[in-house]
DNA sequence: AGTCCATATTGTCCTAGACAAACAGTTGAC
DNA sequence: GTCAACTGTTTGTCTAGGACAATATGGACT
């Protein structure tokens, strides 16, 4: 995983697993980039195998979340690490500056993550879960994901701000026991797609729309969803891809799915991976944001009323 | 991701990198055991990229399981489908048969996640977290695993198992606040290890042993880690790993993080992954099973006391 | 302004060789 | 009989560069 050569026998260097691991960015476009791009040059330990400096993932890692953001390789792979800056401070989109955002990354930053739990916790009650999903924990990922690539919280803040909220929205969810006549919804997300905390925001809201959610968890193979679609007697399969998702990996196994699923079951896919997809999907729904999936549900129960 | 050949056009066939994220082997892996042993041997799409039948993604799954209980590919990969089946059945060790897990495991074979739910719910409230982790999760766990490798459950019934159970210890974690003389730790999984559930097993314990956790979630690289542990002033860092994880690289990885870590921090690592490990590593912790990580939070607990 | 097409860009696949690390089996010492 | 050291074999991952399909871009034409 790390090596050291002679000339810098104290630096921590990476090998180029370790460095697909930690970028997202696979072997072979590791290779190609520094045949096409001279970038990244890394050095070489005693057997000659690329050996990244921490600096260097540093750079990949920002590269990787402005290409997820629509900024292609030959244009920004030259940039020196300012310029990069500039770009990555630039947000996607303006956002009306909000303080309590402001107040929550505060306390992420400076480690106060009980009286973070706290004040989050406290909103919810205020809002309701679905408003506080919404409103508060959908601005959140963004504003933490943007402080992130100013380098302004570290990855391991990061980490403990999602596990924090996965468990303040899980806990609420447990509450909610669907009930009458209420769709069985079928939730998880494609292989290679690891993020569950999309995922879970779904869940939330369709819980608190007394829908019945069916949660896999992430990464459930097309073969599986379609058994267990089958099992469950699933009425609708929602499916989560985060902006790191390829769209052309996202459309072929949509259209594979839904060549798989009966006609009468209803496909849904969300999140940051499908809000770009251009192409028309016939019979596949594209759920622009998280309201729009709480309607589909609710057109599902109106069109099976019980008389 | 799926292709179709002109010969089968009815048939779902996968590319390399679909085989790579449905079995977790590397493509490079993929490949040399194509050149050295036979198997996997693909059909070819018209470009002539690899194009894996699902009966050998199988199979794969199946291998794979085999290699992280300590087969060796030389040996199994000529073996067919009924011997390798029986190398399947025969489980890791022998345990003694159980009522109740046999119930749990009839009542996900049948989907009747519910039920599964409330009668886990009630097992837990009657057997007190800790015993219930102990000894209801865990054999569980194994049978799932088990029961997956026979061929009698499916993938997608053990992701809503994970899922559930998921669910139901974060729940239970939620209402235990640690108080007092507390030892902090910091909760998490390298890179490349993304199975949570061990992870939130020892948090349970630990919680209901009444130290503050920190929980990182999963695949929290080396560096980060330490800057965490700094920044909550753990006392401890416990790592988990998964039987999938390659022993060489965990090795590696501990020896690396405990020369980042301050000699005050203690080290541990738990899990299948560790369960193996024969070499001695200094200053390392090594946790065989959970009970024995309560044992190192009660023993700091013990050499921190206050007077 | 929209639609179409040619050109450029980009990621992923391919083959095949090399080698370090880990394992398994044997030998030799106590 | 047990343990340590040595040796050959097994195994995964790295290397290189070539090829090509899929996508994006930019200009010409409705």
């Amino acid at each position: 995983m790390t090596v050291n050569t002679d000339q810098h026998p104290e630096m921590i260097l990476l090998n180029i697993s370790a460095v697909e691991r930690d970028t997202g960015l696979s072997k072979d476009t590791l290779r190609i980039w520094e045949r096409r791009y001279d970038f990244p040059r890394p050095l070489r330990d005693q057997n000659g195998d690329r050996a990244y400096t921490p600096e260097q993932v540093a750079k990949l890692q920002i590269i990787k979340r402005l290409l997820d953001r629509g900024h292609r390789p030959g244009k920004i792979m030259r940039l020196d690490e300012e310029q990069l800056a500039k770009l990555a401070a630039r947000p996607a989109a303006e956002v009306a500056p909000r303080q309590d955002i402001e107040l929550y990354l505060r306390l992420l930053r400076s480690h106060q993550s009980r009286e973070l739990r706290r004040q989050l916790s406290q909103a919810m009650v205020r809002h309701g879960l679905q408003r506080f999903i919404v409103d508060t924990v959908a601005p959140l990922n963004e504003a933490v994901g943007e402080a992130w690539m100013r380098g302004e919280i570290a990855i391991f803040e990061e980490h403990l701000y999602t596990e924090l909220m996965q468990g303040l929205i899980r806990n609420s969810i447990t509450a909610l026991q669907s009930q009458g006549n209420a769709p069985r919804v079928l939730l998880t997300s494609l292989p290679n797609e690891p993020h569950s905390l999309g995922l879970l925001m779904v869940e939330a809201m369709l819980a608190a729309e007394n829908a019945h959610c069916i949660p896999l968890g992430t990464e459930t193979p097309v073969t599986e969803i379609v058994h267990a679609a089958e099992a469950h007697r699933a009425n609708i399969v929602a499916l989560s891809f985060s902006g790191a998702y390829p769209e052309s990996k996202a459309v072929e196994a949509l259209r594979e799915l839904r060549a798989m699923l009966p006609g009468s079951v209803l496909l849904c896919a969300g999140g940051a991976g499908v809000a770009r997809i251009r192409r028309r999907l016939d019979d596949i729904q594209l759920i622009a944001n998280l309201e729009k999936m709480c309607e589909v549900a609710k057109k599902w129960r109106a069109d099976h009323a019980r008389y």
